[in-house]
Formats: C-alpha cells, structure tokens, sequence
DNA sequence: CTCCAAACGCAAAGAATTTGCTTTTAGCGC
DNA sequence: GCGCTAAAAGCAAATTCTTTGCGTTTGGAG
C-alpha cells in the first residue's frame, strides 16, 4: 500500500531498527515516560547507544518515530451500511483511543520532534480513513461531506480538545458528525 | 485580573524568574531552538544551572513557561461594530500570530511539557478573548455562537492545521468564522 | 569472490544533570 | 530595629548522558 521509508527489509539496519522500536514500546509500557532514556533503550536492545544517537539524534525523535508507528491504523474502518454510520463509528473508536493516557503521550510525542513530517503523516492517516470511508459512501451514491470538512469539524476538534482542554465525550462526538452532516445535507437540499 | 501563581512580587524568587525568562527568550531570539541549553540560559541569566534545575526540573518545562507567558493575550480584540466582525478579526490575527514560525515554536513548546496546565491555560486565553467578544455582542442584542462551539469550529481548526497539517490561509479562517455563524443563524430562524 | 559503502561497536572526551552541603535573603514575630 | 527561620540560591563533586574518532563488521554489487 504504502511504501516503506527505511531501508530494505532483512538488512542488519532493518534489524536494529526493530529491535530498537521494540525496546522503546517496552521501556515506556514498563516504566514512566520520564525515566526511559536512549543509553536505557540502547540496553534493551542490545545496541550501543552511539548506534542510536547517529540514526535518530535524540529521544524525542526516536520516540516520535516509534509514535507514528503505533498511530498507523491497523485496518479499515468497519462497515454500518451508512456512511454517516461509518464515520460516526470511526470517530468515537478514534476519539477513545486518542484520549486515552497512551494515546495522549503518542500525539505528543509526535508533535515534539523536529520536522512536520510526523504530524503529517499522522494526519494522512485520518484522511486515509476516512477517504476509504467516502469512497464507499460515494459508491452508494451518498451525499457525503468534503474529507477536509470533516478533519476541521470532527478530527479538528477531537484532537484540539484532547491536547488543550478535556477530552470529548462521545455524544460531543456525535454531535460534530451530525454538524458536519447538517451542513452539507442543507447545501445538498 | 488573574492571580499570579509564583512568589509574591519583589522578592528575589521573583527577580531570578524574571531574569531566566528573559535569559531564555534572549537565547531563543538569538540562536536555534536546539542549541539551548540549561546552563546557557543560567549563564545568561547570571545564575547557577543548579538554580534552574531545582525549578523548574528540565529545559521543556522553563520554555513552556516562557511559551505560556507570551503567548497570554496583551489586549482586548478589537472592535469593528458586530460580533461576527470582531471574532473574525480576532481570529485571523490569532491564525497569523499562531502559525508563524516562533508561533509555532511556542505552541510545541507548552504541548511538550509535562501537565496539562500549560495547554489549558492556553485554551482559557482563546476562551477569554473570545468571551469577550460574544460579551459585546451579548449587549447589543446580537445572536452569537456559544463559546465552545467557537473553540471547536475555528480555534480548533487553525491549531489542528497548523500542528498536523499546513496552515489556514486567511480565506479559509473567513470561512471557518461563517461556518459558525451560519449554524447559529439558522438555529436562530 | 572481492570490494565498497553504510552502519555498528568501542572507548575516550566533552557536556549536561543531579545532589549534598553551605550561604544568602526576604519575611515575621518580638 | 533585631535576630530567627524557612525558602531559595550558590558551589562543587559525582553521576549520567551525548558526541566523536577510529577500527570492525555486514550486506549487497560487480
């Protein structure tokens, strides 16, 4: 589908990479987000810390990298027959696992590191969900909101509330479908 | 207005806070993000590292008291006549100042710290602003959207695109700001 | 098979962080 | 005013993290 960033699957690079990623999740599954260091992680995954200071530079950027990884969806949105269901239903599972304390720290990690490249990627994902789900809506000859409607009026939201204020609950994220849904059935009508 | 939350004023608490603040606003004025360190801010500040360290823990949590500090609005938004005029103002001067580079910078910068206090309170500024306007607009007898859902139809956006994404151009906000008023109208009527 | 470039390990040097102890300072009761 | 006290700062040693030079290993290309 995508195509990979690294460098050739089965390479010694591929593997120290791996490992490394593995020993992360672990440290910070195990222990407080505060006391994992890469000399720490270096350990676990049996590599020498300079290994790790020359590939990622430092911990935020390795930690984001592992981040963006986690957030990569693992499957398609499920189907409801609707593609207001399918939104609906993809929003809450998303807003949960967003808000969630793990789900905070990874958002967070990935917003800290240098470049946007990890943002982005984070925000292609949701657009990639979510054009999987207009696809069908469309193919169902919906009427179904513009994909950049619904990142600024549901994942906007969603995402802004969790890193800024209190996380939404799950009639609030309701609510946002049925705005963004209202406005685009009214100019349809 | 608000009460301050660190030492009584005048002391010398005060006066070292002050200094390392302005230390570090300096440094980050003067040279790239990731070339400040701790005791360069002390050196600058004319005290001891120790001093920041028993503070204030780490470098994110100095600069996301700095970022906090500046980022805290330092007027009422402007009047132009009409509710939906003022927060369109007050939003496309918030969407600019925001996505500009030290803009930017500073909003990572109060994300990345450990609570969640420097987020909110940051979401408090949007929300007394705003407040503000819809307070004017209150008074003339105006219909104007509820506060929150200002937050999540405009702030929410900009913030979201700006992290995640790519900024808002001014149009978009305009559109944003319609967005909201056309829902309330509506509801209105 | 041999060579090459990329990536890793090792270890020493350099920088940042932590910490125990001492000294200073501002506020408070007398 | 005058000490007294608790909080905060300075100092310096110990620890931990980060950077870097150099030799070695590894996987792939010719």
């Amino acid at each position: 589908m995508a195509e990979r960033e690294g460098p050739r699957p089965g390479g010694r690079s591929a593997r120290v990479q791996a490992s490394v990623h593995r020993a992360a999740r672990d440290l910070l599954a195990r222990m407080d987000r505060a006391e994992v260091t890469i000399p720490l992680i270096a350990a676990e995954a049996g590599v020498t810390p300079s290994t790790i200071y020359r590939r990622w530079g430092e911990l935020n950027e390795l930690l984001a990298d592992v981040a963006v990884e986690r957030l990569r969806p693992d499957m398609e949105p499920v189907e409801t027959g609707s593609g207001r269901g399918d939104l609906l239903a993809w929003a809450e599972q998303y807003a949960e696992e967003m808000s969630s304390g793990i789900g905070r720290e990874m958002i967070r990690d990935v917003l800290a590191a240098e470049g946007a490249a990890g943002p982005r990627r984070c925000c292609g994902y949701a657009r990639q969900q979510i054009a999987v789900i207009a696809g069908r809506a469309e193919a169902r000859g919906e009427v179904f909101p513009d994909i950049d409607t619904i990142l600024d009026g549901v994942i906007a939201p969603i995402l802004f509330r969790i890193l800024f204020d209190e996380a939404l609950g799950l009639e609030r994220v309701g609510s946002l479908v049925a705005g963004v849904f209202a406005t685009v059935e009214r100019r349809a009508a």
